[in-house]
RNA sequence: GCUCGGGUGGUGGAACUGGUAGACACGCAGGACUUAAAAUCCUGUGACCCUUAAAGGUCGUGCGGGUUCGAUUCCCGCCCCGAGUACCA
């Protein structure tokens, strides 16, 4: 039979469903492996064909892995809580559930397509109620938890309460908020409940707090700081502010330091991880008070510099301060209005476009430098982020480049402190080297020396201390939306209490339309009778998209018959499988997914529910698939109108032309099919072309994969022409997995050949099977084992592309050689199959193996003997340059090879009579002659 | 600005620790088979020069230097493209 890649990828994607061939359990004798891919979020569009790219290579991987005697844990869901769900039902009045429904059944048939070997009875789907049951659950833990500084990680509430009444609040070191009491054991005692429980949300991981959250009044919903871009929401561009609100907040500070210790310990690209340092940000410095020269408080401010502080000639304050308004001075109230107003008007864009004009405005009043009481001017001035540290910097224009322009502007003085600063009156100069001037009594001591000088000092009077400051901040976690899942909480008197855990999950209540109410509550406000035990109001927010997707990784591990248990994955379980040893998925999870993740795993690991501090062992990111657009080109005429006339590409700069998409799929290796054409619109169907040699031929441009770019490429089309085998392997001969690329259609057909000719291998000229019990010949062995080694080194170091060649020279080889030998074939079927598991399924078949057994056969044994040779054809270069192949034996020595060489008449011809100066010998390398 | 990637034929890309640059594939050109086309197979294909041909030469991995017998690979300086991030004190 011919290779009818239709039948038989349907024929075989049946079997494995019918027979569970994936299936995995939760115990083996063999070693444990857990390849995971970040689930997708079903969205209405479909999987295009850059969504399995990842998808393929972990699936090569995890099948490969099975082949190396692993047992594979490979499995997929569905992140189905989401924005665009809800968009889509305000717009239609659909339940959302019942669009996600949809939607995630048009995946699962095109995954099923491609041929993956997930384990499907693991499934899970966040909007499910059996999952986000579990996802209530966890923030159920995270409210009952409290972070304890003594002991670096998180407790329960109660150990809290308990070391309140026996010691009060002293000596308690905590991640909590600002505000928290001081109090005895008495006073804790005598506190009423609701004061009690007043005090305690200010040490909960999951805490209610009056925040300035980023709303955005279209899509009528907070949003995260990783969800706006550029003052905008990053989906659908709409204008976002700044304002005040009650929000549901995750402590995830309380981990900052950890999260980024832990990065130390995984293997994830070094960008990813330089991202989340960034993120996390911390810095290392001290806190300063500067008392203020009149009347009583002070001014705090952070700096990494403490030992620039005899060079502080001013004090910068953000406009937001709080301080400012007392700070003004009647004379400059005037100014210091105007300059609010002004820095009001300005977006967050503004503001950053603006970074380098330098503004500000002076208070009119001074404080005072701690350590030698001289008086300093306060200023406010934008750069200052009201945001950070505490919104108020110590400048030192000597040393810091922003302080510098600054004074210069507003002409202020400028100290130097340091013998080694460079011309100070042309630009500052951050130098730690020399040794300090100006500086009481550091100077004449080097930066290492002060520092502790310093901080001693500031300690003694109570001026200040050192200090890490981080600038990751408490994550926002409610949402005024619908398609989320229920904060399981309910108000009493104004305070939040846990419903029961008997009580979960706590359903979403049905609503008649997905809007905030009349009255600007969220859409849960709108649901009818829903109170807590008929008389508490629920909360009404609901969790962002990230709480569902931050520990689905640990749902896998529960067996389906092991859901039904009480918890979220058995304990035996998360035993067994401990953490996920290989994570494929992009890179624009960075500081969302991957960071939250990481939060919620460290805290489940505190509380002793899970076994390993990180979850995800080594990561891969795939590079992004862009689109690649065609273009035709229309012919404009004098008036400026579209004519009818389409101009081939080559020859388009003759005449005045406007550019238009053309459907990606009605053009082949850039050349469009004119007949296709003319029905891609009604207003093309006359159209004529100016031809180049014969055809149209298109321009080309490279950008996202969109609709209305015409340049989507859809993975069933691909499919149905030419198979799930030839898509697998063609999305990873397009190029190394982590680099992005535009799709491209044009080199599918060698790829194509590729399986037609090694299904030929198999099969004589009448297409019958064909193959030789005879024993394989040196040459067929050693094309077997070069790529029974090559492929197992490319799989390890993820270098997928590179293995596709190597299969093509292989098959090649092997036809050249006539090898129809089961010897060598039953080897190479098994080294293909993670790659094509279709095709090599049958065939595996057709050499009389038990139907289904490939994908748990062993992976061929690597024998170098095969690969030895006893000559090489050493290339032989003169002054550098290669020359010529000489065969030589491998036997011979350095010494031997090079009175060989020089003896070669050839060689002489090359030399012309010259004698060389030095000969190069590298054994079973090279041969450089230099003359 | 800072951080991280990356610049190799007409195209996607290969070259793993410094050792034959351009594997493999697409495209293109020519040929075989065919009434013809598709499919398939064969040959050629970095640029330039020389030559009837055989052969040979020069240049060539973004640019300029350096180290080395030898550099796409290592070092220094610069240019360009992409991603992330940003008055972070």
């Amino acid at each position: 039979m011919d290779y009818q890649f239709r039948d038989l990828e349907k024929k075989w994607q049946q079997f494995w469903a019918e027979n569970r061939t994936y299936k995995v359990e939760n115990s083996s004798e063999k070693p444990k492996y857990y390849v995971l891919d970040m689930f997708p979020y079903p969205s209405g569009a479909g999987l295009h064909v850059g969504h399995p790219l990842g998808y393929i290579a972990s699936d090569i991987f995890a099948r490969y892995k099975r082949l190396k005697g692993f047992n594979v844990l490979h499995p997929m869901g569905y992140d189905s809580f989401g924005l665009p769900a809800e968009q889509y039902a305000i717009q239609t009045g659909q339940h959302p559930a019942i669009t996600t429904e949809q939607n995630i059944n048009t995946y699962r048939r095109q995954l099923d397509q491609i041929g993956f070997s997930f384990d499907w009875s693991r499934e899970v789907r966040t909007s499910d109620p059996s999952y986000y049951k579990w996802t209530q659950w966890i923030f159920m833990q995270l409210f009952s938890s409290w972070y304890n500084l003594e002991a670096d990680k998180a407790e329960r509430i109660e150990t809290l309460v308990e070391r309140f009444e026996k010691t009060g609040s002293a000596g308690i070191k905590a991640v909590c908020d600002e505000d928290t009491l001081n109090f005895t054991s008495e006073e804790w005692k005598q506190m009423s409940e609701q004061k009690q429980q007043e005090e305690l949300l200010k040490y909960r991981l999951t805490y209610l707090k009056e925040s300035t959250v980023n709303w955005c009044a279209a899509l009528g919903t907070v949003l995260a700081n990783d969800e706006v871009k550029d003052g905008v929401s990053e989906r659908g561009g709409y204008p976002v502010e700044q304002k005040k609100m009650m929000q549901w907040s995750m402590r995830i500070t309380a981990y900052a330091d950890r999260l980024l210790q832990g990065l130390d310990t995984i293997d994830w690209p070094e960008p990813l991880k330089e991202m989340q340092r960034n993120w996390i940000g911390k810095s290392t410095g001290a806190s300063v008070k500067f008392p203020l020269e009149k009347g009583e408080g002070e001014i705090e401010v952070f700096t990494t510099r403490v030992d620039t502080i005899f060079g502080v000639t001013f004090l910068v304050i953000a406009p937001e301060h709080e301080l400012v308004a007392s700070l003004t001075t009647a004379g400059q109230k005037q100014e210091i209005e105007s300059y609010i107003a002004q820095t009001k008007k300005k977006s967050e864009l503004d503001r950053m476009a603006d970074a380098k004009t330098v503004s500000g405005a002076f208070t009119g009043s001074y404080a005072l430098n701690p350590l030698n009481g001289q008086k300093i001017p306060v200023w406010i001035a934008d750069y200052v982020l009201a945001g950070y540290g505490t919104g108020a910097v110590m400048a030192v224009p000597s040393g810091d480049q922003r302080d510098w322009l600054f004074a210069r502007h507003f002409n202020l003085p400028v100290i130097q402190i340091l013998d080694a600063q460079k011309d100070i009156e042309a630009e500052a100069d951050a130098t730690k080297e020399g040794r300090y001037v100006n500086s009481d009594f550091i100077d004449g001591l080097t930066y290492q020396e002060a520092i502790p000088v310093l901080i001693q000092k500031l300690e003694e009077l109570g001026a200040g201390k050192a200090k890490i400051q981080y600038r990751i901040r408490d994550a926002i976690f409610g949402r005024q939306r619908y398609w989320g899942e229920p904060v399981p909480v309910y108000f009493k008197d104004g305070l939040p209490y846990l419903i029961e855990e008997s009580e979960l999950p706590l359903l979403l209540p049905e609503i008649d339309k997905y809007l905030p109410t009349e009255s600007g509550e969220p859409p849960l406000g709108r649901a009818e009778n829903w109170k807590y035990q008929d008389e508490y109001e629920y909360e009404l927010s609901t969790m962002p998209g990230w709480a569902g997707s931050s520990w689905y990784w640990y749902r896998y591990m529960a067996s389906q018959s092991e859901r039904a248990e009480d918890v979220f994955a058995p304990q035996s379980a998360i035993e067994y499988w401990k953490d996920v040893d290989l994570y494929i998925g992009g890179s624009e999870h960075a500081t969302g997914h991957l960071l939250y993740s990481r939060f919620w795993n460290k805290f489940l690991k505190d509380l002793g529910y899970v076994v390993e501090e990180e979850p995800f062992k080594k990561l891969i990111n795939q590079g992004m698939i862009q689109g690649r657009s065609n273009f035709v080109y229309r012919i404009i005429d004098e008036e400026g109108k579209g004519t009818n006339t389409f101009v081939s590409f080559g020859l388009k700069d003759e005449y005045k032309t406007s550019a238009i998409h053309v459907d990606v799929n009605i053009v082949e290796n850039d050349v469009l099919d004119l007949e296709k054409f003319k029905k891609f619109r009604p207003e093309f169907a006359n159209a004529e072309f100016i031809l180049e040699s014969g055809k149209y031929v298109c321009g080309v441009e490279v950008e996202k994969m969109s609709k209305s770019k015409f340049n989507v490429v859809n993975p069933d089309d691909i499919i149905e022409r030419y198979g799930a085998d030839t898509l697998r392997l063609y999305e990873m001969f397009l190029g190394p997995l982590e680099q992005s690329k535009p799709w491209n259609t044009n080199g599918i057909e060698g790829v194509f050949k590729f399986l037609r000719k090694f299904w030929k291998l198999f099969h004589n000229d009448k297409f019958e099977l064909n193959l030789s019990e005879e024993e394989p010949t040196k040459a067929e062995l050693k094309s077997l084992h070069k790529i029974i080694r090559k492929v197992e080194d490319d799989i390890e170091r993820f270098s997928f592309n590179t293995s596709v060649s190597s299969f093509m020279i292989c098959v090649n080889e092997l036809t050249e050689l006539k090898c129809n030998k089961r010897k060598v074939l039953e080897d190479l079927v098994i080294v293909l199959g993670p790659y094509a598991p279709h095709i090599t399924e049958e065939l595996w078949t057709l050499l009389g193996n038990q139907p289904g057994t490939l994908s748990y056969a062993s992976y061929p044994k690597f024998n170098p003997d095969y690969l030895v040779e006893d000559e090489f054809a050493y290339p032989i270069s003169i002054n550098g340059k290669m020359k010529m192949n000489l065969s030589i034996s491998l036997s011979l020595e350095p010494a031997d090879i090079e009175r060989f060489v020089l003896e070669n008449s050839d060689v002489q011809r090359y030399l012309d009579g010259k004698t060389p100066k030095k000969v190069v010998v590298v054994k079973g390398r090279i041969v450089n002659i230099v003359v």
